[in-house]
RNA sequence: GCGAGGGUGGCGGAAGUGGUAGACGCGCUGGACUUAGGAUCCAGUGGCUGCGGCCGUGAGGGUUCGAAUCCCUCCCCUCGCACCA
């Protein structure tokens, strides 16, 4: 007997597929549409585990969809500007450009190798001026309307990566990419308005429920951070103005002792009072603004702060309140000014605590009744009724928030606010290998778009890149000066480019017809294609690709570009690939290399053990002893297909037969078939359980092998093996296709499976001819009936009662009730 | 602290609406075939057991004829956010 090649199997199949361009999409309008999207990768020299799980379990859907019906999208691209291009660049000697292609050829190489049903006609690298053109005629646009603006900020700086990042791009104060603390620079930066579209961006959270992930939208929610409360004034003692707050505690104004303003506010200078102690404020708030912005912003961070000398008013109260800078306020959050309330703000309490500020009680807590001014050890910010609080008091704090507000507004002196902790998106990169920002700066007429026709602002090529952190764009003289587009004069280019997450917040459309020429898409092709029906990848993209990309999609819509609200219907979040329950890393030495896992065991093998050992969702930890597990599965269905080849008939799955010619193994086996196919697809359809389908399929072919000799040789038994041989292929073909393909051929199929349908099962199939039902008594375990499917309550009860085990335990005690429930169990209570 | 998700055999993991806990696979044990096998095939495999059973899904309570599943109290783990006023 032949011996099963994987890669003899898999090079034969994957040429079929190739050349057939079994997986190019078209633009059929009558077909109802699936587009299926994995995380384009970056192109970093050699595909990883990571890699395989996300594009195996986009392939899997793929196909299963292809066998639906549906028209499927299913497309691959490079993500491919960014940092490490340019440091292996400086590293090896070699140009971005050419390390980034070298890469895109190999990494293409192993994809093909794993057979994923790509459609490789729509690939594109976003290094192509071609992709990048539309990305500058964005930003064009977007500038017009107001939503892209240069301002000169504090800004993240990583040291290691020589360039800003956004916010979003910091986590715990490191850089996201290479882990570098990330410090504080002030510099002239572009800015995206996201924060314009924050409220939409929250709203939209709400459609997502239910298909996307609890977590991303939760993240998402809480990066967004909306606050509702309001904004009020407090008029500075002594003529000089007010100073507005931020505040989610309107209802707190009565117990707003003193003012706190964080180091940076930039009336503080004009704030303070003439002589005393104006120096030594000063001296102190600059040194709050040097302390480490990490520490600073911890939360076990000891308060301290200094009083300024001013004094405010409180609105309602007409209290005087002493003004303090206080090392814990934000500058970015809010105003930049906060009321303290002591009684009901733990920071507050604390800062009171250490100065000696007076802390009041003013919502009392229910079931506190009669103590309104009880000796406070901490800060209450629960729910209770107003206490000290002059007309408003004995109000519920909720109500409170109202009618404080509006006694404020009537007054002048504030009003509602909502208040985001999102931050508008810097998008500028000190860095070479990216898209251009499309500016020119004139002496004479300032900052000036590069008008439309002279797009793109290409990338020069011809550059040398330095270890320094030098721009070599600012270097290249070619790129660097050039004509004001408004009085023609000597101008330079803007030398920062655009942060690489612009690209990928909207390749997923480009996709739809990737190879226009004259926009950035083709309106027909992206109505008929968006939004992504599945798309896939990472959760560590969940408020960085995901929050941009929806964005982005909002942005183009108003641009005039699409139609949808949302670019992505549905998001499943693969989990990470471990080692020994540890991340693989290089630093560890626990990596396990696709290479290696394609050349010894095959893609069939490896796509196969990467679905099986756990769901999609969670971490698979890879274990050498599963994946030869795999491959021994693998290989005892080929032994089968072989062993069968000669006495099948290409009836296809799910035949339809008549049972009662069938001897009692066929039909033993049609019901197993029927239920295999009821099983895997629920599994396939709803929830993405892989690695429940193939175990379903497995135990088709263990039924398969048991059953395969006890089978009459007749044409009726031939027919129910050769069905149930065919659904086994097609259950498994989405996962391991090569072999599949190859053993269908075998089996008589002149079709490829590429092209097969879906079976649908006959729940007359399932019937049972008899039925297992479980005897308890007492809730216990005690015996086991058969009985046909159709009987009666009665027929069961009495059927029960006659097990002898039952019996045992029924003796001499009288039956209180006996429970049936028919088709699966009797508990006999007494 | 807030938010999300979890705790089931030696391991990965199964158990649509409460109804035989542990599917499928790995590992392990025994056997067969073999010069040999880490190949293949067969049988077994939650724990304890006086072989009648008993105990078992993080802990404790509850609802129910019946709970991994529903309710209450608590413990632990993982991830995200965290001085955001």
């Amino acid at each position: 007997m032949q011996e099963y090649s994987p890669e003899e199997v898999e090079r034969k199949w994957q040429a079929v597929w190739e050349e057939a361009k079994y997986f190019a999409a078209t633009e059929d309008t009558a077909r109802s549409k699936y587009y299926v999207l994995e995380m384009f990768p970056y192109p970093s020299g050699r595909i990883h585990m990571g890699h395989v799980r996300v594009y195996t379990i986009g392939d899997v859907i793929a196909r299963y969809k292809w066998m639906r019906g549906y028209n499927v999208l299913h497309p691959m691209g490079w993500d491919a500007f960014g940092l490490p291009a340019e440091n292996a660049a400086i590293e090896h000697g070699t140009h971005p450009a050419k390390w980034t292609y070298a890469n895109i050829e190999e990494m293409k190489a192993q994809l093909k190798q794993l057979g994923y049903s790509l459609d490789w006609d729509r690939e594109f690298a976003t290094c192509d001026p071609e992709y990048y053109r539309w990305e500058q005629l964005f930003f064009l646009q977007l500038w017009e309307r107001g939503l892209v603006y240069r301002k000169k900020a504090p800004v993240n700086w990583c040291p290691d990566c020589r360039t800003v990042l956004a916010n979003e791009q910091v986590e715990n104060g490191e850089c996201w990419r290479c882990g570098s603390e990330v410090e504080e620079k002030s510099l002239q930066q572009w800015f995206v308005k996201i924060t314009e579209y924050a409220e939409e961006l929250l709203r939209d959270l709400d459609t997502l429920q239910g298909v996307w992930p609890d977590r991303v939208i939760a993240m998402q929610r809480n990066w967004i951070g909306r606050s509702e409360g309001a904004e009020i004034d407090f008029p500075v003692l002594g003529g000089k103005g007010s100073i507005r707050v931020f505040t989610t505690r309107p209802d707190t104004l009565y117990g707003a002792t003193f003012m706190s303003l964080a180091p940076e506010y930039p009336r503080l200078e004009e704030l303070l009072p003439q002589g005393g102690d104006r120096e030594r404020v000063l001296r102190e708030a600059e040194r709050m603004r040097a302390e480490d912005p990490q520490l600073r912003e911890a939360e076990e961070a000891e308060k301290s702060g200094v009083f300024t000398g001013a004094y405010c008013r409180n609105p309602l109260t007409g209290e005087s309140m002493p003004i303090y800078v206080a090392n814990f306020v934000l500058m970015e959050y809010g105003t930049g000014a906060v009321m303290a309330v002591p009684g009901h703000d733990q920071r507050d309490f604390e800062f009171a605590q250490k100065y000696e500020l007076p802390i009041r009680r003013v919502v009392r807590p229910e079931g506190e009744e009669g103590q309104d001014n009880p000796e406070m050890e901490q800060a209450y910010s629960g729910p209770g009724f107003l206490v000290n609080s002059d007309k408003f008091s004995g109000l519920d704090h909720e109500s409170a928030k109202q009618a404080i507000t509006a006694e404020l507004e009537a007054m002048g002196l504030g009003q509602k606010s909502v208040q985001y902790r999102l931050r508008d998106w810097n998008i500028s990169r000190q860095r070479y290998w990216g898209a251009p920002i499309p500016v020119i700066y004139c002496e004479r007429c300032g900052e000036q778009p590069v008008p439309e026709k002279d797009l793109p602002v290409e990338l020069p090529l011809e550059v040398i890149t330095h270890s320094d952190g030098r721009s070599p764009l600012a270097e290249s003289e070619e790129f660097l000066y050039t004509e004001c587009p408004v009085c023609g004069g000597r101008a330079r280019r803007e030398t920062d480019t655009m942060d690489t997450f612009v690209e990928s917040s909207w390749y997923f459309a480009r996709y739809t017809k990737a190879k226009e020429h004259k926009a950035p898409f083709d309106r027909q092709a992206l109505d008929y294609w968006l939004p992504v029906d599945q798309y896939i990848g990472g959760i560590e993209h969940a408020v960085l690709h995901l929050l941009y990309a929806r964005f982005f999609t909002k942005a183009l819509r108003d641009l005039g570009y699409m139609g949808i609200d949302e670019p992505f219907a549905q998001l499943l979040t693969q989990g990470m690939v471990l080692k020994d329950g540890a991340k693989m890393s290089k630093s560890k030495g626990n990596i396990v290399d696709p290479g290696d896992m394609l050349q010894r065991f095959g893609a069939d093998t490896t796509r196969l053990f990467t679905l099986f050992a756990s769901p999609p969702e969670k971490d698979l930890d890879w274990n050498d002893q599963g994946v030869e597990g795999a491959h021994r599965f693998l290989h005892r269905l080929w032994r089968l297909g072989l062993e069968l080849q000669d006495h099948l008939r290409p009836v296809g799955p799910c035949a339809r037969m008549d049972g009662a010619g069938l001897s009692r193994s066929a039909r033993d086996l049609r019901r197993k078939e029927h239920g295999t196919v009821e099983k895997i697809t629920r599994d396939m359809e709803d929830r993405f359980q892989f690695n429940t389908a193939i175990a379903s399929v497995m135990e088709l072919v263990n039924e398969i092998s048991s059953q395969k000799d006890a089978l009459s040789p007749q044409e009726e038994d031939r027919h129910a093996l050769s069905s149930a041989w065919s659904t086994a292929l097609i259950g498994l073909y989405p996962m391991t296709p090569h072999i599949c393909e190859e053993l269908w051929s075998r089996a008589g199929y002149s079709r490829h499976l590429a092209r097969q349908e879906w079976p649908e099962y006959d729940p007359e199939a399932l019937q049972q001819e008899e039925v297992l039902i479980v005897v308890q008594v007492n809730g216990k375990l005690r015996g086991r009936v058969s009985v046909p499917p159709d009987a009666g309550e009665e027929e069961i009860k009495q059927a029960a009662l006659g097990q002898e085990n039952v019996r045992r335990h029924v003796e001499g005690r009288e039956i209180d009730k006996v429970v049936v429930v028919p088709g699966k169990l009797v508990n006999v209570v007494l």
